[in-house]
DNA sequence: GCCAACGTTGGC
DNA sequence: GCCAACGTTGGC
């Protein structure tokens, strides 16, 4: 089956494309996730092999920082079972858990932040989710088409210096 | 720090 | 089942 696009959100202060690429392994477990929409990816359609823009929000500049890529199935969310995490859901239970993670493995870091305003300006980009005014969604889907590009515009920009 | 855009919660 | 209140996200 063909390998499917994600773009996956996270503040750099928390955990940016640098920290996963010191990782053990160069791979962190990406839980803490509480909105069913993004479960629903994590749980039903993400896959190992699927490729992931890393993208940094609340940062200077938010925007694009690098690629990564999934590297398990999906399984339950520790985090959501465990009474001493702060993300711990008293509803989710091992035998039926509500929340899943998926181990995530770094694969490159941009030379330079594709930043949000360039994503903006490109019109080859337009439609995507992480352009839509408002949009939250930490786990989005990503065309191929707008993956490709994302990633062109990371290497162009390489090479003009 | 502000605030728009959401998602969730809870009263009814 | 509606919807107001509330909490959170995240750009600016």
């Amino acid at each position: 089956m063909a390998k499917a696009y994600w773009l996956l959100k996270s503040e750099p202060d928390v955990f940016s494309i640098h920290d996963l690429e010191a990782a053990p392994n160069q791979t962190t477990d990406w839980g803490g996730v509480r909105n069913y929409q993004a479960r629903n990816f994590i749980r039903d359609q993400m896959k190992p092999g699927d490729h992931v823009l890393f993208y940094h929000s609340n940062a200077e500049p938010s925007g694009v920082a690098g690629v990564a890529e999934i590297s398990s199935a999906a399984y339950p969310d520790s985090t959501a079972l465990d009474a001493t995490d702060p993300y711990f859901d008293p509803k989710s239970r091992l035998e039926q858990p509500t929340w899943f993670a998926i181990d995530v493995r770094w694969v490159q870091t941009f030379a330079e932040i594709v930043s949000l305003e360039q994503l903006k300006a490109d019109p080859a980009l337009v439609g995507m989710e992480v352009l839509r005014r408002g949009s939250r969604l930490s786990v989005q889907m990503v065309s191929k088409l707008h993956f490709d590009r994302v990633l062109k515009m990371a290497n162009a920009r390489r090479k003009n210096r």
